[in-house]
DNA sequence: CATCTTTTGAGAGTTACTCTCATTTCATGG
DNA sequence: CCATGAAATGAGAGTAACTCTCAAAAGATG
């Protein structure tokens, strides 16, 4: 009973309530993650396999897949996604709903980057550079976005009185969220040059807000 | 000497002037996809293995892989992508993007009928299934959207008389690509009810069209 | 027909992922 | 604190999509 199961990770506040059952998964989650992103910083994405992320998380690769389906799921997927349409819903009824997404933007990023100062963005531009490269990383991106454009659709759906299957909800959501990849796209291209903020508005400008009904 | 060659597959009139070797080329590249949509529509497209495709198409699994790099992309390429880009460049100038848009979309989808009648309807209900379904299929869909997006790019930015990096035109494109393939799926998965271009002109017209310059 | 080039097949190897089952680890009520 | 049940883990075997290499076959060329 000396701190060596701590060594692996530290928590984030909010686990502090949960059991003991829970907190381990928790950590295991982390810890492969870290585990991933740490290889590939060594070695590359490729050059990465789901033995050696075990082996450095201190789990077997059957853990590995029963957290994670596949290997670019380990990379991609955050707890961010429903936060978003929540926040969303949050909004007043009367302001744009381009203003609203400008808005729910900052918000997360600036919360993100609140939760692990650093560690957030290093892990944001990490996360984008695969994406560009890695072709398996961004066709799962690519398909991940269109699961958040569900996501948003319902949010979206309420907000122009509109129903969430409605054809042209989804396309106008599925739009959005295309462009907000392009625009992260388009800042990894450019070595992060300028502000990611300014881009992801200026890509939002492109769009004219859906109408009512 | 007998018909045994042919009996494979029969080529388009285009093909005539190939050499030999590049009609045999073309000859397995078809056999491999006829191959692998018999076998799909025999047995799902999981349960179909390279293996199988291979024996059906009467050549080696290596040679299956050589022609295509993964198991999707059987499915997926066309040879009509290139086209569109041409098609809209070919465009008068005063033309509205969306309207040339509408245009190209029922150009080259007439295209392809004309091509193989009723191949070609059947083919692309396959393909819209698949899409919708296998999660690999759909994700290797988004990923060869990116890149039709950046070809049309090329002819947009000519069109407004922008740069074909310039961020509002691939914000834009992409846009434009995710908003018709939402429209194929919402299709698809309402049971191919209704006239697809009429939903791809309703999904072109929750945008307005990009200022120029 | 001989030679050179391209295409193919055969086979071995890697790795992501799946399934099953025995073992360990936590939760719970007495 | 312990007995019992439930959940999480590890070990191992299996599948199938790819990759690489090399020798044989088939088309191109003079």
């Amino acid at each position: 009973m000396t701190g060596m199961t701590t060594a692996r990770t530290s928590l984030p506040e909010a686990a502090r309530h949960l059991s003991l059952r829970e907190r381990k998964k928790l950590k295991t989650r982390i810890a492969i993650r870290n585990a991933t992103y740490e290889l590939i910083e060594e070695q590359g994405y490729d050059a990465t396999t789901v033995e050696q992320i075990a082996d450095r998380a201190e789990v077997s690769p059957s853990t590995v897949f029963r957290y994670f389906p596949t290997k670019e799921d380990i990379v991609l997927t955050d707890e961010y996604d429903p936060l978003a349409e929540e926040l969303l819903r949050a909004r007043p009824e009367d302001e744009s709903l381009l203003d609203s997404m400008r808005f729910i933007i900052r918000q997360s990023m600036s919360m993100a980057i609140a939760d692990a100062p650093t560690f957030a963005e290093r892990e944001m531009k990490l996360r984008l550079r695969l994406m560009t490269e890695i072709p398996a990383v961004r066709s799962r991106v690519m398909e991940s976005m269109s699961v958040t454009s569900r996501l948003m659709c319902r949010a979206i759906a309420e907000r122009t009185g509109r129903h969430e299957n409605d054809l042209e909800v989804r396309v106008y959501t599925m739009g959005l969220m295309g462009a907000l990849l392009e625009a992260a796209i388009y800042w990894t291209e450019h070595d992060y040059q300028g502000d990611l903020l300014d881009l992801l508005d200026r890509a939002l400008a492109t769009f004219k807000d859906l109408p009512k009904r």
